[in-house]
RNA sequence: GGCGGGUUGCCCGAGUGGCCAAUGGGAGCGGACUGUAAAUCCGUCGGCUUAGCCUACGAAGGUUCGAAUCCUUCACCCGCCA
């Protein structure tokens, strides 16, 4: 008995919501559909909710589909209206900047090497291309005239914002217009007929699938990925120093893989079917291992590994293992060796000083683990701040010379898990 | 264009001349307990050369010994009317 693609998703939990599942189901049975999901360059990188996506992508083109990737170089100008304010527009070098990056940092999703048969590689689309030539009078005459405000109110974004005090511009409301013109567009372009996003999407979607069926008398399809959630009701990505990117010189490895380790038993349970590729026989174990021994982390773990594995590759995730196990092992830091150690406090984030050493408190803020001199000052009047796992009671002490560790380091720590080394330059000694 | 309401720290939201760096809640941060978890409890939560000083209550001016609080202008938001 073999699973197809939509019981994959459904089993995996990626599918809150789809257009005719049947007809869908049919259509994906029939042959290789051509899909696609659009990002928007709202910020110089892709973040973990992001990977959700990336999910169902892989999962298609596993099934032998092809995907189409569209960076909306457009709609990144105008703004998805969210629930709650209106966006900061970005100024358009900025967003044709980081439709580059973005669109390099898709690659190592869905690239898949030539010789593995059967499969296909993205194409890679810029929904500026055709949206920057559309003229006012061809917007309102071509497109305004199959969309009726009235549904369009009805939108999810839309009515919340026009129940909220925030209000809505013209501008973010017409960008459910833009994106439905980009199912139309590479339906017409590329025989795309599906389209995939998150459950906060929807009214985009089908938006989309409704102006394809007016003009092209030709029913597509869309499929919404559940909202990420967290049991303690925060906000999906973020963690200690914010969001959780995927380019790695905003969010090391190593932190990369401590939001994952980090997760509660909760959320990392189910989590665990949505964002791994494992069978599921070895999901159920994970899970039924992490309920009998929770403290093992199995699930975390899991994630973590294969995640970490997925977006920084197999030379990181040992990096990020390994410094994970150096700062947080039991053994004596001075024991571990000018290399572990070194390798672990890079990776974790680390500084160099030159001459003179700072104080504590200037080193805290040197190293990011406080904001601030002021926050550096109180951390350590909190009891809260840690030098080679040695508690501090001086925020204006310097570290004297017999506290350096092999190879010049000082392990800073502030709480229990935020860890940055701090370097003597070789020179200074 | 007219009338009315509004703009306070990361968010929500009190505060209507000195006792306001500004009540309260949430988030965040630290500690205790733990498992680098959750829950709970305690503390903290603008900055700095930290018993003091500086900057802040949409912006700019003004009144006053003294303003988040009063006045003027401007900007933006919401609602009703045109």
């Amino acid at each position: 008995m073999t699973e197809d693609v939509i019981d994959e998703l459904h089993r995996r939990g990626l599918i809150a919501q789809s257009t005719d599942e049947a007809a869908l189901r049919a259509a994906l049975a029939e042959g290789p559909v051509t899909y696609y999901c659009g990002f928007d360059p709202t910020a110089p990188s892709l973040h973990v909710g992001n990977l959700l996506q990336f999910m169902v992508l892989r999962a298609l083109q596993r099934a032998g589909h092809q995907p189409v990737v569209l960076v909306g170089g457009a709609t990144g100008l105008i703004g998805d209206p969210r629930p709650s304010a209106e966006r900061q527009l970005n100024d358009r070098d900025t967003v044709a900047a980081w439709v580059q990056r973005i669109r390099d940092q898709v690659a190592p999703f869905l690239d898949i090497p030539a010789e593995t048969d059967g499969l296909q590689g993205p194409i890679y689309v810029n929904n500026l291309d055709w949206t920057e030539p559309v003229s006012a009078i061809d917007f309102l005459r071509d497109l305004g005239k199959h969309f009726r405000v009235g549904r369009m109110l009805a939108k999810e974004a839309v009515a919340a914002r026009l129940n909220s005090e925030a209000g809505i511009s013209y501008t973010e409301f017409s960008y459910q217009i833009l994106q439905a013109n980009d199912f139309r567009e590479l339906y017409r372009r590329n025989g795309v007929t599906l389209q995939t996003g998150g459950s906060d999407q929807w009214g985009n979607l089908t938006a989309g699938t409704d102006l394809v069926r007016r003009t092209e008398g030709v029913t597509v399809h869309a499929l919404a990925t559940p909202l990420v959630t967290k049991s303690d009701g925060t906000k999906f990505g973020k963690s200690e120093g914010g969001t959780i990117w995927l380019d790695p010189a905003l969010t090391s490895p190593y932190a990369f893989f401590q939001f994952w380790l980090n997760a509660d038993d909760a959320d990392a349970r189910t989590w665990l079917p949505l964002f791994s590729e494992r069978p599921a026989e070895e999901i159920d174990a994970l899970v039924a291992e992490s309920i009998e021994r929770p403290a093992a982390r199995t699930a975390q773990r899991a994630l973590a590994e294969e995640l970490t594995l997925l977006v920084h590759g197999p030379e990181e995730l040992r990096q990020a293992e390994a410094a994970g196990r150096a700062l947080f092992g039991r053994d004596d830091l001075a024991a571990l060796g000018p290399e572990t150690l070194g390798a672990a406090l890079r990776e974790a984030g680390s500084v160099t000083v030159d001459g003179e050493v700072p104080s504590i408190a200037a080193l805290l803020q040197l190293t990011g683990l406080a904001g601030s001199l002021s926050e550096a000052r109180r951390t350590v009047k909190e009891g809260g701040a840690y030098l080679n796992n040695e508690r501090i009671a001086d925020a204006d002490a310097v570290p004297g010379e017999d506290v350096w560790l092999p190879g010049g380091w000082l392990v800073l720590r502030r709480g229990k898990r935020a860890v940055a080394g701090v370097q003597r330059a070789p020179s200074a000694s």
